[in-house]
DNA sequence: CGGCTGACTCTGG
DNA sequence: TCCAGAGCCAGCC
C-alpha cells in the first residue's frame, strides 16, 4: 500500500485515534508526538473538525490532565464522559480519570 | 498573501 | 494546589 505524503495530518491523527482499544484513552500530546511534527493543538483542532459519519472515537482522546477538555459546542463533553464510563472507565469525583491507569502507550 | 482562531501543553509565581 | 501567560501550527476568510 503506497502512502501518499499528501495526505493531511488530519488523516494521520485520525488513524492514531481509530487505533486506540476500547477501555483505553489518549492525550493530545500523546497523540500529537506519535503522528510526527505536530502539537497538541493540531489534535485538537483536528478533533473539532470532525464530522458525523467518520469512525474515529474521539471521544477517547482527552487532555493531559487526564480531564475532558471543554468544547465550543454544547454538552459534547458530557457525552464523551458517558461514552468513557460505557467502556469501562471509572471517573474520579473530580471528574477525572486515572492516567496511569487507562492512558494508552505503544 | 496576511491575519485570526482553536477539543492543548508547559513553566513560573 | 491553583491561576495566568506564552508557544505552537494548520486551516479558513
Amino acid at each position: 500500500m503506497v502512502k501518499k505524503n499528501s495526505e493531511t495530518q488530519y488523516e494521520k491523527i485520525y488513524h492514531i485515534v481509530r487505533g486506540i482499544p476500547r477501555g483505553r484513552v489518549m492525550t493530545y500530546g500523546e497523540v500529537a508526538r506519535r503522528a510526527g511534527n505536530c502539537t497538541a493543538r493540531m489534535v485538537g483542532y483536528a478533533m473539532a473538525g470532525l464530522r458525523p459519519g467518520n469512525d474515529v472515537p474521539w471521544h477517547r482522546v482527552i487532555n493531559a490532565k487526564g480531564e475532558i477538555s471543554d468544547r465550543a459546542s454544547g454538552d459534547g463533553a458530557l457525552i464523551q464522559r458517558k461514552m468513557l464510563e460505557s467502556e469501562g472507565i471509572i471517573f474520579d469525583t473530580r471528574g477525572k480519570l486515572d492516567l496511569l491507569r487507562y492512558l494508552y502507550r505503544y
